[in-house]
DNA sequence: CGAACGCCTCTACACCGTAGACTCTAGGCG
DNA sequence: CGCCTAGAGTCTACGGTGTAGAGGCGTTCG
């Protein structure tokens, strides 16, 4: 008897386990400060033993990826795929907001990657979503241009999002202020003048929107023009 | 007379010379080659020199971003907005093209630093496009939204197609097709079906298209509303 | 001529990813 | 029971990183 499972953090190690933790660190310190050293740290493990679930740091990251998009849900045969494709947008916020040291990794991996040798849990939302769109009846082809269009507005508005985003409103409206403030009056009439305009900036109005714009325009351009669906 | 300005690699440093090297490298060798020692080397320089002319590593990134980013025209008077909108989309798009390894840095960096205190040829951009919007008669508010509709969703057509990107068509269609092939048929069935359409992506026209959906979108949404202009 | 200043260089420190060899432990099999 | 094997975990070491701090050197000014 008696396993030797002291703290519990001396169970037996495995990716999953590895994975969790090393978010769990980029979650609340940052990307920077994720190291194999760290991370062993705190496993409780000697750094080494850590490549036996990650061949590489780049694996780790990619794991990472994975693991944050595992988050998020598609069901791609729900028939109203208008009101998936909000949904997803509004959960992909939601998600990227409650890990914004991983966006980065989110939108930065991909381009270091070929799109086959990707790690499969990273592929699955685009397969699902391509499920989704031929499911409602567009052609193959066509779902991978709404596809894209979606996709790359919706990261877009993330990037735009966590650009704009800080921590502490009270003091951060000091900062801002404080910050354009620096501005050249003469160069930067406009971004000074908006400023107030910036500080109180609503995601989710702002993502719903466009969503709507987004849908709006591919549903005029499909119905005016070639193959469409629905 | 004589000057020792030897091999012409020995002229006395500037900001502009060190973060034009720094790009180069970057160009040349990717982001991870961009060390200060690397980078010393180039310059024919003591690492430690470079300190003159940039606080950091940090700094150096956040200097090569602006001058990417100083590399794209915009003018802030055309009447014509949405035709300079257009033009502005490729431009950025040939922009990231040619420097693909910077864009990481594009889109991360702002995301570590408040608005207000990013280097000011990085705020460029948004002021400018402010200006043009303005120019044409939107109220500043709106002007603020149509320019994140549109810049997030130009960044993210970037991110998109520099994720397809493919250097040698010839060698990666196979490439592509063995990494595609790598992926379970069951769990990925419409990925694997549009590897070809996959395989040759037109990214001008698809951001062309994406804007034409993006500024008619626009244009319903606005004429419909309130606010308007033009 | 001496002092001051800016550019540059050197050395040093703490950290990083990871290759390779080692130890230890648990389990299977004779 | 005893041995063997395989895998998990560890240790040491190497070449790289960012950058603090002190020193050197040439030019320019008082």
């Amino acid at each position: 008897m008696s396993a030797p499972q002291d703290t519990d953090s001396r169970r037996r190690l495995n990716r999953e386990v590895v994975l969790q933790t090393a978010l769990q660190l980029v979650d609340s310190e940052g990307l920077e400060a994720l190291s194999m050293r760290r991370l062993g740290q705190a496993l409780d493990r000697d750094p080494m033993g850590l490549y036996r679930y990650a061949a590489n740091r780049a694996d780790l990251l990619d794991g990472i990826t994975e693991l944050v998009l595992n988050e998020l849900a598609i069901f791609p045969t729900d028939p109203d795929w208008q009101a998936q494709l909000r949904r997803i947008a509004h959960d992909l916020r939601l998600l990227a907001l409650r890990h914004p040291n991983v966006v980065p990794l989110l939108v930065t991996r991909p381009l270091s990657t070929p799109l086959g040798l990707r790690p499969l849990g990273t592929l699955r939302p685009l397969e699902q979503i391509l499920g989704l769109l031929i499911e409602a009846g567009f052609a193959p082809n066509d779902a991978l241009h709404v596809y894209r269009a979606y996709y790359g507005f919706l990261y877009g508005h993330i990037l735009n999002e966590l650009q704009e985003f800080i921590v502490d409103p009270e003091e951060n409206v000091a900062l801002l202020r404080l910050g354009l403030h620096r501005l050249p009056a003469r160069d930067f009439p406009h971004l000074r003048e908006l400023a107030p305009v910036l500080a109180d900036y609503d995601g989710e109005a702002e993502l719903d929107e466009g969503i709507s714009i987004l849908l709006s325009g591919l549903a005029e351009r499909l119905t005016g023009g070639a193959a469409l669906a629905r």
